[in-house]
DNA sequence: AGCACGCCGACT
DNA sequence: GTCGGCGTGCTC
């Protein structure tokens, strides 16, 4: 019997040994015995620990797969997360899985159904069939094509019950095919590609297809980073290698696939949060077994298995949704750097507002960095201005100045965005008396106002409750929502265009994938329309007729607390802003600011996010705050204040007398309770990366992961302090 | 993570 | 008497 190392499932720090008949290959799924139940694990390259008792070992119940389901390179990626962000060492190797694979299913792809003509088929007079029009229709196609997929019959408008009504006539045979063979990738277009500015064409030939060759793409919205990416894919594919393309969360739409599919047609594969579970597990299946040329997907796609791998992209890459933000807290960018520097292949980093990281490794010439400061249709960058709103008369915080150009833009036949990044009716329920404000009972934070609902709900918990509307701590009936948020704008702009078409956008309109593709589609087939919205329209939606864009209130931004609240908020103006005039229209964009002389806008209001960027790194650099230094965020949090705060003393002292690292903390965090949970934290600082994790590794180790009512983690690379 | 074991209160 | 509440601890 021979020692095999398996990654199982639970709070282990390495594989877990197991006794089989022969070594096993790294990759493979086996069903193994833990405790009382049988759980499936994965076997990996670990030397298996000698040490351990063997009449104590357990033999593998049952080997699942015939081939590995991941690479060597996958498996080592992997492992390294799993320390790299001091986390149980399983969770990145069952991450790289699709759900149905997680849970025994057989790793093979669905069978291909074919129809085909019988010889009876073949020469029947359509006329025969009478009055079923359905089946005539359908013969007519067969008798053309003597073949065809269910899929297609499909997509053509039969369903499979007329195709089995032929069937018993004789007429058409039904047969299954596998399907396991590998496409090679050609390249091939199934539409003609854009011609390229002069700007572009300079950014395409610095992308580099031979070697690790990381360049950052810093192009204005819409200055054509999309096309570059197909181009480079398809010089990629050429040389017969595949493409990874990552994209945030909420901008893999119908859109941006659409775009892909288009060119590339069957050679691409999307992976997102919209699948069902089985067409996950297909299109997983096929990007793993090289049938895909281009796989596209959000975060967790970053640890698909492809074969050839010769091209990643990362689109928006300074987008926060690459951050996982619970449990492993890694970040796909990072992920995707090191897979790209593993694999010896160019990664291209693609945004209109580029993380500071990233600005800060093209300075240092880590990153190649191409710019595109045009856009591609020759249409110019919307003018931006403020409005002061200490000078203006305002209603539920739309300034009759904003209210105006609106207006006007309306009755040019134009559409309008409205940006207000606050959903709800309004953020708080307040007695005009005496100035109370309902308060979630279980966090430290206002209640929203629903007014759909009639209801107050904790963003950050979601509690609700009944508003009260007899003051509790005046006991006056003088109880009114305060504060705008997307549902009272949607309101306070029906009241001032009653004619116009209004869609709003928002996590309670647009909640599920289907819901944001039937407001997308309303958008393009409205005539002038105003367009309310969270942060959902910043991302990637091409609004070919927004002329104005309204920015309802950008002032949280300014004052929050957070790390990279700054950085947000610079990012998420110019965003929004880029939305206007990208089709044949001049575009303009007006800022509500109740403080128009605050100097972040100076750079951003022409268009300057550089010159924003790089204050913002002086600061950073000023403070040791990455990318000048390492930070690791440990929070902890407990029903008891005390317990929380003093497991974060006790390793505060353990930190500082390794001498290795700064320790800030314990402080209470942003939002210092949370669904009845104190919450609070301990920032780790260093120089050194490797600092960081000589101290950090052992803590993990030596402190029990959830002990009696405290529980905690450790952040690394932490995206926000919140 | 899941599951068993164990040590206390409220039911037939 | 025992059913089941969930705190505690272990799984190769």
């Amino acid at each position: 019997m021979q020692r095999v190392s398996i990654a199982v499932q639970g709070p282990f720090n390495g594989p877990l040994t197991y006794l089989h008949s022969h070594k096993l290959a790294p990759g493979l799924r086996c069903k193994v015995s833990l405790g009382s139940r049988t759980v499936i694990g994965l076997s990996v390259a670990d030397a298996p620990d000698e040490a351990l008792d063997a009449a104590k070992l357990k033999n593998v119940t049952e080997v699942l797969d015939t081939a590995p389901l991941l690479s060597e390179e996958l498996l080592n990626i992997a492992n390294w997360m799993g320390r790299y962000y001091l986390h149980e060492f399983s969770s990145p190797f069952f991450l790289a899985l699709p759900k149905l694979l997680r849970s025994g299913k057989k790793a093979e792809l669905k069978k291909t159904r074919w129809a085909t003509l019988t010889l009876q088929g073949q020469h029947l007079d359509c006329a025969q069939l009478g009055g079923a029009a359905k089946q005539q229709a359908l013969m007519q196609v067969m008798q053309k094509q003597q073949s065809a997929t269910m899929r297609h019959l499909k997509s053509l408008g039969f369903d499979s019950a007329v195709v089995n009504a032929l069937v018993k006539k004789q007429l058409l045979n039904v047969s299954d095919e596998a399907n396991e063979e590998s496409i090679t990738p050609t390249g091939e277009l199934f539409e003609s590609e854009l011609r390229l500015t002069e700007e572009q064409q300079t950014a395409l030939s610095h992308i580099k297809l031979d070697a690790y060759a990381p360049c950052l793409l810093e192009g204005v919205t819409g200055s054509g980073k999309t096309e570059i990416y197909l181009q480079a894919i398809r010089q990629c594919l050429q040389q017969g290698k595949r493409a990874l393309v990552l994209v945030p969360e909420i901008g893999l739409t119908p859109q941006t696939l659409a775009r892909f599919q288009k060119r590339f047609q069957d050679d691409t594969v999307a992976l997102h949060s919209g699948l069902t579970d089985p067409a996950r597990h297909q299109a997983w299946l096929k990007a793993k077994l090289g049938q895909a040329a281009i796989v596209i997907g959000t975060r967790s796609s970053i640890l698909t298995p492809i074969p050839n791998l010769g091209l990643i992209v990362v689109d928006e890459e300074h987008d926060a949704s690459y951050k996982q933000q619970d449990t492993l807290r890694y970040h796909a960018r990072d992920i995707a750097l090191k897979r790209a520097h593993d694999l010896n292949i160019p990664i291209v980093l693609g945004s209109a507002t580029p993380s500071l990281e990233s600005l800060h490794n093209a300075s240092m010439g880590r990153f190649a960095h191409l710019n595109l400061a045009n856009r591609a249709n020759g249409s110019s960058l919307p003018p931006i201005e403020t409005i002061d709103m200490r000078k203006q008369q305002h209603q539920n915080g739309l300034s009759e100045r904003l209210a105006h150009r609106i207006k006007s833009h309306l009755d040019d036949g134009n559409q309008i965005i409205l940006f207000l990044n606050r959903r709800g009716y309004a953020p708080n329920w307040f007695c005009r008396s005496c100035g109370w404000i309902a308060d979630c009972t279980f966090c430290d934070a206002h209640m929203t106002y629903h007014r759909a609902q009639r209801t107050n709900i904790c963003h950050h918990c979601g509690h609700r409750e009944t508003p009260v509307h007899k003051c509790p701590n005046c006991h006056e009936t003088t109880l009114e929502a305060m504060g705008t948020g997307t549902e009272r704008a949607e309101e306070t702009i029906s009241q001032l265009f009653p004619d116009t078409t209004i869609i709003r956008f928002d996590r309670d309109i647009a909640s599920t994938r289907n819901k944001l593709e039937q407001q997308l589609a309303r958008t393009e087939s409205a005539g002038p329309a105003i367009i309310i919205g969270t942060q959902m329209l910043a991302k990637g939606h091409h609004f070919e007729r927004v002329t104005l864009v309204g920015i309802w209130d950008i002032d949280g931004g300014l004052f929050s607390a957070d790390l990279r609240a700054r950085e947000r908020m610079g990012q998420l103006l110019t965003q929004v802003a880029g939305r206007a005039g990208r089709g044949e229209r001049k575009g303009e964009v007006v800022v509500q600011t109740w403080y128009p002389e605050h100097p972040v806008f100076e750079p951003l209001l022409k268009h300057d996010y550089r010159s924003f960027a790089i204050e913002l790194l002086e600061d950073r650099k000023r403070t040791q705050l990455p990318p000048f230094g390492y930070l690791a965020v440990i929070r902890c949090d407990s029903a008891f204040a005390n317990l929380a705060e003093q497991r974060l003393q006790e390793m505060a002292h353990y930190l500082l007398n390794t001498q290795k690292v700064r320790v800030l903390g314990p402080l209470p965090a942003l939002l210092s309770r949370r669904a009845g949970k104190h919450r609070y934290m301990l920032l780790v600082q260093s120089q050194k990366r490797s600092h960081l994790h000589e101290v950090l590794t052992p803590l993990h180790r030596h402190y029990p992961r959830d002990a009696k009512q405290v529980s905690w983690h450790i952040d690394i690379d932490p995206s926000d302090l919140a």
